[in-house]
DNA sequence: CTGAAAGCGCTTACAG
DNA sequence: CTGAAAGCGCTTACAG
């Protein structure tokens, strides 16, 4: 490994200023085109690498962005995550991701680190129980939060998710409108704000139906295909004998879908089943998957341009921003059909 | 935002000098101990940052990793990323993720990324038809790497992979002693080392078994779910009527499985199927899956475990590192059945 | 259009 | 055990 290669290196053998080295280097018009032309062809040979640690030291910007999620692994993020990296990867930032798996110190080590390394800004799903505090030493420090997925109280922050509680009645109110009248609800915790409105909305759709709600026929907890598959037994031992299940997400149905199977039932005609989200996998489930579609690449995309906006100057407006859920009518769902 | 907080604020706060802040801050033994309380408690008090970019410009180490994929939404790069981050997280390195979608500019330009960051070294996969010069660009700028699941001819440099083509002889050998004959191969590129050796794995274990090799009942291509289920249409038609496939990876084998149901047909009975990877779905698809397991927490723990070693100064052996596969036998496949 | 000089916030010999 | 001073590699007013 040769000698380090620096702006005063292209400078000396050029006979020029490290002032003029940086300027033409970053395309400013204060340098002559053909000097310009010169400096850039020089580095290049010389196998020059930016510095960005120095440059970030003396402009206090440095182009990184965090992310952090629950589980970057579980797709439903994955697809909002490939949507936050195309929008940023046009506008030349870095991206660091992280998982926080829900745990509030993992988060928080994340966010110090961040502006320990001069982060911009952040993108966040925050863990079950982030304290106010932590989303205000990121914006103290002067690195602007955006939250997806997620929202939370008592904060003027830019969020963007999708509207679960009309989400999740569209799932429900096809169902009963198919003739089921007794009505599951798999996975999913109270202690998020989705959660929360996920089964509120399940409720409000039975209720208006004239259906009793019972609290027995929710099985909280899965969020997993893993999860959906063990709730399985359960769902197919309670004495109510439900004719369909409405599910926190795809995972779980898909979960819930392969234990019916295995159990010898068959999803769709004897048992129906809504998802949500309209993962990629959905369609190619089988039977292929009835779902909600919830936007994740909107809420990406979205929210990345918000950060952008937010860092180029322009204000962006706080507050909540609810993208639209969709119906996905597919092959999990029939009338009812008695066991 | 107040005034920033930085290691003089500290200093003159307390009548100290920056030396004695900076080295306190880090637990140096120079300092006597009720000082260094006295520095932290006042540190924490003031809401001081700590500015890695300055002292990375001054030391040089940065305590960035850079670790790219072809895809982190891949199950299979997952759980390796997984196992990494567990490893990275235990020696306060921060890890920076990245796609490259085989595309050679896209994983340039992010080695120059992490080169600008001052990242001390990088985890990769490499993307089909990296050059050399483009691992060598991060050698030589003191940056080590570190190649996990494929490798590169001509290139000095530690590996960490599965052994495939032992691994794919597992899973054929399993269907012929099942008395499979004309056994498929769905999935896999020539492109890279894995898929070549995948194939040639394949067509020994034939050869071995007597049975001809017949270039048509290679489907080559899918790598995903979706090209997994695509697939089963050809695969369905072709005019040797294969009563077994060998799949590229677990997600090909799961969307084969699900378009082969779909045709009306039960995986596991009528076809055999196999999978590669034993992904932490294999076990709960529908059927359970028949796999190879590939130790993915294996060759992130140990790849990650190698650069560290590589950073702290040991000599780390270069070259290929071979994880021994092992077959798991599940339900999808069986004795051969005639359609 | 180009250059000289200060400064971003740390760490590290070197003194004492 | 603590301090004074130089320097990491950039960028940015300010001069000319």
């Amino acid at each position: 490994m040769a000698q380090k290669v620096k702006l005063s290196t292209i400078a000396e053998t050029l006979g020029l200023s490290t002032a003029t080295i940086s300027l033409a280097l970053r395309d400013s018009p204060l340098v002559a085109a053909d000097t310009r032309e010169k400096i850039k062809e020089k580095a290049r040979a010389l196998g020059y690498i930016y510095n960005r640690r120095a440059a970030s030291l003396r402009t206090s910007r440095s182009g990184i962005i965090g992310v952090v999620v629950h589980d970057i692994m579980n797709p439903f993020y994955g697809e909002i995550l490939k949507a936050i990296e195309s929008e940023l990867d046009r506008s030349r930032h870095t991206f660091i991701l992280s998982n926080h798996y829900d745990s509030v110190e993992k988060q928080r080590t994340f966010i110090e680190t961040l502006l320990q390394l001069g982060g911009d800004g952040v993108i966040m799903s925050p863990a079950i129980g982030t304290p106010v505090e932590d989303i205000k030493l990121a914006e103290d420090n002067g690195m602007p939060a955006i939250l997806i997925a997620r929202q939370m109280e008592g904060l003027e922050v830019p969020t963007y998710r999708g509207d679960d509680s009309y989400g999740i009645s569209l799932a429900t109110n096809h169902l009963i409108g198919l003739g089921h009248r007794t009505i599951a609800m798999i996975g999913g915790t109270d202690q998020t704000s989705t959660g929360r409105d996920r089964y509120q909305g399940y409720v409000n759709a039975l209720r208006k139906a004239g259906i009793e709600v019972d609290p027995e026929l929710r099985i909280p907890g899965p969020r997993t295909k893993q999860g959906g598959f063990e709730a399985a037994v359960h769902f197919l031992s309670l004495p109510q004998k439900p004719t369909a299940a409405v599910c926190w997400n795809d995972l779980v149905a898909i979960g819930l879908m392969n234990g019916i199977a295995r159990a010898g039932l068959v999803p769709g005609r004897d048992i129906s089943v809504t998802g949500y989200d309209d993962l990629e996998e959905a369609s190619i489930a089988t039977p292929s998957l009835t779902t909600v579609w919830n936007g994740q690449a909107e809420v990406g995309r979205l929210a990345a341009r918000a950060l952008l906006d937010k860092l180029a100057g322009s204000h962006e407006p706080d507050g909540i921003h609810l993208i639209k859920p969709e119906m996905r009518i597919r092959q999990s769902t029939g009338p009812i059909h008695t066991r």
